[in-house]
DNA sequence: ATGCCTCAGCTCCTGAGA
């Protein structure tokens, strides 16, 4: 089965894109981060038509995730329990037996901003969940726009991007921290080809030289490694006219 | 360049994204 996650920056602008996108690549499960509509726009009928359920948690302007997937998603969670916020941002859910978590980490602006300190505290909310998710549900996957790169690997720039937001060692040691919980990045479990992104500035051409960062992550739990038989970043969308600025990302696992 | 795009909304500018 393969589960894919896409921060589409506007559900409203990319529907016949994901829709697109999903006949051509039937995923069993897709997290989508930054709805940025309320719940009453969201368009249920236009995935159940192709043949999906969907959960979703939106917000106005900003924000907003949902889970679709060929087969029921139960035990839905909206944000992190016992994390106070007002941003909808994780949305959670079972299916087929797997524990699936789709979130939008914060960006976080700047290194010593108000945003950078909620990000810190909401990473580590989502660290003390997790921990408690894993126990319950051994087979987790745990993927969206986590706005972090785990290296040098992860940047086009890493001299001239060094210590900016996404790339502080400060988020990497929250990203690392959830690592350790029991995860692994499903990306580099196999050989990628080099200067491999998932985001692109719309700025100054980003995404024709390649200007990006690695920032939306597939990590999978300890139970489910022995069974994950690749990962891609398809940046086949990011072709579009009016694309995202993210790429899908799909990982496909094998039967336990 | 505190810019460069893109998106939403208190929409013809601004805040935020990353």
């Amino acid at each position: 089965m393969k589960l894919a996650t896409w921060n589409v920056n506007s559900l409203s602008v990319r529907l016949p894109q994901v829709l697109d996108w999903l006949q051509t690549n039937p995923v069993e499960v897709l997290a989508m981060q930054e709805l940025k509509m309320t719940d009453d726009k969201f368009p249920k009928d236009a995935f159940e038509a192709l043949g999906y359920h969907a959960q979703w948690f939106g917000q106005k302007t900003y924000n907003g995730v949902a889970l679709l997937s060929r087969s029921p998603t139960t035990d839905i969670v909206k944000n992190i329990p016992g994390f106070d916020d007002d941003m909808a941002r994780v949305i959670a859910g079972t299916v087929e037996g797997i524990r699936v978590v789709g979130a939008y980490f914060p960006n976080g602006q700047e290194p010593g901003s108000d945003k950078f300190e909620y990000k810190m505290e909401w990473l580590k909310g989502m660290r003390q969940w997790i921990k408690a998710e894993l126990e319950l549900h051994p087979k987790l996957v745990l993927m969206g726009d986590y706005n972090i790169t785990f290296d040098d690997l992860d940047v086009w720039d890493p001299v001239g991007l060094q210590d900016t937001i996404h790339c502080t060692e400060e988020e990497r040691y929250h990203l690392r921290a959830l690592v350790a919980l029991g995860l692994h990045d499903s990306h580099r479990l196999f050989q990628q080809p080099s200067k491999s992104y998932s985001w692109w500035d719309y700025r100054g051409g980003g995404f024709a030289r390649n200007r990006g960062l690695r920032i939306d992550h597939i990590l999978v739990s300890n139970a489910l490694k022995p069974v994950v038989q690749a990962c891609v970043i398809d940046k086949l969308p990011r072709k579009n006219e009016r694309p995202s600025d993210h790429a899908p990302v799909v990982v496909t696992l094998g039967s336990l």
